[in-house]
DNA sequence: ATTGAAAGTTCTCCTAAAGTACTCTATTAT
DNA sequence: ATAATAGAGTACTTTAGGAGAACTTTCAAT
C-alpha cells in the first residue's frame, strides 16, 4: 500500500517519463511537487523501489524506470476499438494495443512531408507525413519515392511492366507516367503515413 | 539507458548520416554540438558503440554506422524534406526531425480503428487509425468522437450552433446530422491519424 | 614510397550536478 | 504515548560532461 506522498511521487514520475521519455531527477520531482528537500524525495523514491513500483537502472542519473506492467513501450497505445458511423464503439478482442514502433523504427526510416495532391485517392493529403523505408527494390502496387533521371523525386504508386516502369498517381485527374526502367531510381517505399491535427 | 549527451550525439549522427549519406567526424560533431574537445566526443561515441547503438566499420574515417535500431529514440525520426510531384526533394532547413511523441503520448490518448468512409474527404479512410485525446470539450471544426444518446459512437466533424450540435461527415455523399446539445456527449478529439502499409 | 594534414585514440585533470545517507523536527492517526 | 508520515537540511559519494595534451592511424598529394 502506498502512502499519499509515495502515490504522488509515482504519478509524477510516470507522467514525466511519458512526456519527456526519461526519468526526472530528484530535484525536478521536488520542484514539481514543491518539496524543497532532495533527501525527502530520495527516501520515498527508495521506498517505491523497495515496494517494486520503480526500478533503478545502474546508478545513472535519470535512471529510474517504471516496473511491472506500467513499463510498456512508449509507442504502444491502447486500441480502444473500432468506430463507425451510426454504431457504438465495438470492442476489439483480438488486438488490445497498437504498436507504432514497427512502422517508425527499423533500419533506414525517414519522414517526408508530402506536397501536392497526387496521392489524394490513397488518403495521402497535402502536408501529410509519410514514413519511408530506404530500399532500392519495391513491388508492384507499393507507394514509392522515385528518382527520375537522377533529378526529380516524386511519390507515386509503382507498376513494373517488363522493361518499363509506370508511376501511377492516386488521383483521378492525373495520368500515369511511363519510363524506361533505367531512368527510374527507387529511393524507398512508403511504410506508413501520419497526420497531426 | 543513454545519458543526455549520448542521446544528443546519437541524434546528431543520425541526422548527419541521413542528410549527407556518411557519418560525421568527431570534430564535426563537436562543432554541431558546440563541444571543443575531440576527446569528449570520442568518449561518448565509444560508449554508444559499447552500448550497441553505433558501429564502426573498419577503422576508416567517417566509418560510423547506426546499429541497434530498437534503441533509438522511438518517436523521433529524421525529417528528410518535402517531396512533390515533379520536383526534387526539397531540403527542410527549419526542422530537422519530426517528433511523434506529442501526438502519441500525453494523458488520455488512445487509438481507434476507423470503419467506414464517413471521413474520407478528410483523408481518413476505412481501416485507418485515429489517435484520440480524451476530453469532454471540443471546438468547432474539430474531428470528434461523439456519443449520441449514450448509445451510438461516431467520428464526425463538430459544429456547434447555439443549443444545437451539428455532426458533419467529411464525405460529399453523406449529410450532416443535427442534434440538440443534450443528446451529444463528446468523448474525445482526434489529434492524429496514422496508416501502416 | 614518402610525407604531412586530418582523423581517431588514449590519457589525465577538473567542475558541476545528481544521488545517497544521515539527523532533526513537526504533524497526525491510532 | 507512540508509530507512521512528511519535510528540512547537512555532508558525503558518484556520475556526467568538458578541456586538452600526447599519441597513433588513415588518406591523399606528391
Amino acid at each position: 500500500m502506498l502512502t499519499g506522498l509515495e502515490e504522488k511521487i509515482l504519478q509524477c514520475i510516470t507522467r514525466y517519463i511519458t512526456q519527456n521519455g526519461r526519468s526526472p531527477t530528484l530535484d525536478e520531482i521536488g520542484q514539481l511537487l514543491e518539496i524543497r528537500s532532495k533527501g525527502t524525495i530520495h527516501r520515498y523514491v527508495k521506498s517505491l523501489i523497495d515496494k517494486g513500483h520503480l526500478q533503478r537502472s545502474g546508478r545513472n542519473w535519470r535512471g529510474l524506470r517504471l516496473a511491472g506492467e506500467q513499463n510498456r513501450r512508449l509507442t504502444i497505445l491502447p486500441l480502444a476499438g473500432r468506430i463507425a458511423a451510426g454504431k457504438p464503439i465495438e470492442a476489439i478482442s483480438e488486438q488490445y494495443e497498437i504498436n507504432f514502433s514497427e512502422m517508425l523504427l527499423g533500419p533506414g526510416r525517414y519522414v517526408l512531408e508530402v506536397q501536392g495532391d497526387s496521392m489524394i485517392d490513397a488518403g495521402i493529403l497535402d502536408g501529410d507525413l509519410v514514413i519511408v523505408r530506404e530500399t532500392q527494390s519495391a513491388d508492384n502496387g507499393d507507394i514509392i519515392v522515385a528518382l527520375i533521371d537522377n533529378n526529380e523525386a516524386t511519390l507515386k504508386r509503382l507498376r513494373k511492366k517488363g522493361n518499363q516502369v509506370e508511376l501511377i498517381p492516386d488521383n483521378q485527374s492525373m495520368t500515369p507516367m511511363i519510363y524506361s526502367a533505367d531512368r527510374i531510381n527507387i529511393q524507398g517505399v512508403v511504410v506508413g503515413q501520419a497526420r497531426m491535427y
